[in-house]
DNA sequence: TGTACATCAGTGAACGCGCGTTCACTGATGTAC
DNA sequence: TGTACATCAGTGAACGCGCGTTCACTGATGTAC
């Protein structure tokens, strides 16, 4: 998988400190949060000075932008990759166990995207696009499975409300299955994350495999 | 309802200078995040210098403590309050409409709560005890449901490990229950009070109702 | 191949800001006789 | 009731720190003839 070398060596260059200012800034955050980023804490770690670092983003904003970009793009990937080498039955339960094992390699990472929003900071529209594909294919998943529950009122509520699903021939029942799945995983998910079960003594693996098989299930 | 004044006037200064220092910080918690709570700030919009905070406080961790505190109690006390008022039917429906217009009505403090640890501080230890009182109550209005479901794997696992339940009397699928009432609803409120469903078009309060009736039913 | 020029990565100094925290102090309030 | 003293809330100056960002600059790398 050799690209064809289009790109000048300066372009190159460039390219590769912009990956690595961003590699630096992605370590940051998953040790202190997205609050506590710091272009001149990157630049000092890279051996640069601080001002360098305006060379290759406009200000701090633009790299978290690009962050949080890049954190859709990985979930989606991460998906893709999961959906595609699951059976066609199993689609959920791959998608859901793709979902932990990414959410807790970086908890960070994962909070900057489904978390409190970086306070001073507000997210560009584009970043949506990458978003609704990911949920696209938590939608596929669940019209996969049977309609074995019976409409309840939300379900009606979504059937009027359905503009997010973004054109996805999914009925109503499938909506609100996604929309339970994508909850009941995060709940589990982010307290587990920020580590309020700790000292519990329960193990959380188990308890997201029981949410799962309850969703599995038509709860 | 009037206080046996035995406290000297000195010390009613003390306390309610100290109540409004926490008042101040609620306000900055609520419009910015925790991360973002300043005492100098606090200072200078209660017209004090910031230095005179220290004759009330040891500094921003005794302050953050104090607030995790006073959420935690005010949480407790909503709870209890809720649970009074209902007959004891409704009582797991009364603790979950509580638990919703508390954590609306103070977004950044419930994710002080149940949240992103806030960076640089962490919370001592005797905050866990008021947080074991507010699952106390939850365990109650769960063992007060009967048990619909037969037992899961989770719910074998949860029977050799609830130390958490500290001493309560409830069965493994009472606390089962508890453990899926608390993800499923902070699942719904966290991604709500992140601001997650934004632009989405249905209504949040529905899909909590709809996530409340499914846990009431023994899902 | 060699020279003149343009591009551009990176530097160091500087600006203005806000932070938590300490310290020696002033001045008002309370207490003891 | 009056005076001497102790307590203590609050101040202003200062310390050291780190932040994002701008600016004029140096020096290396690339391009054009």
């Amino acid at each position: 998988m050799v690209e064809k070398d289009t790109k000048t060596p300066r372009e190159r260059y460039r390219a590769q400190v912009r990956a690595e200012i961003k590699e630096h800034a992605r370590e940051q955050i998953a040790t202190a949060g997205a609050s506590a980023l710091s272009l001149n804490a990157i630049a000092k770690r890279m051996g640069l000075s601080g001002p360098a670092l305006y060379r290759y983003f406009a200000g701090r904003d633009e790299l978290i932008t690009e962050l949080v970009k890049d954190g859709y793009q990985s979930l989606a990937d991460t998906f893709r990759a999961a959906s595609h080498a699951a059976a066609s039955g199993d689609q959920l339960a791959a998608l859901a166990g793709a979902l932990r094992a990414w959410a807790l390699e970086d908890p960070h990472r994962y909070f900057l995207l489904y978390g409190t929003p970086v306070p001073g900071y507000e997210a560009p529209g584009d970043t949506t696009a990458i978003a609704s594909e990911i949920m696209a294919m938590l939608l596929d998943a669940c019209a996969a499975l049977p309609d074995e529950r019976s409409p309840g009122p939300f379900d009606a509520h979504l059937a009027e409300h359905r503009d997010w699903a973004d054109g996805h021939p999914a009925g109503p029942t499938a909506l609100h299955r996604a929309l339970t799945v994508w909850t009941r995983l995060h709940g589990v998910l982010s307290l587990e994350a920020a580590g309020q079960f700790g000292g519990m003594g329960f193990d959380p693996a188990e308890l997201y495999a029981a949410e799962l098989q309850d969703l599995l299930a038509g709860g």
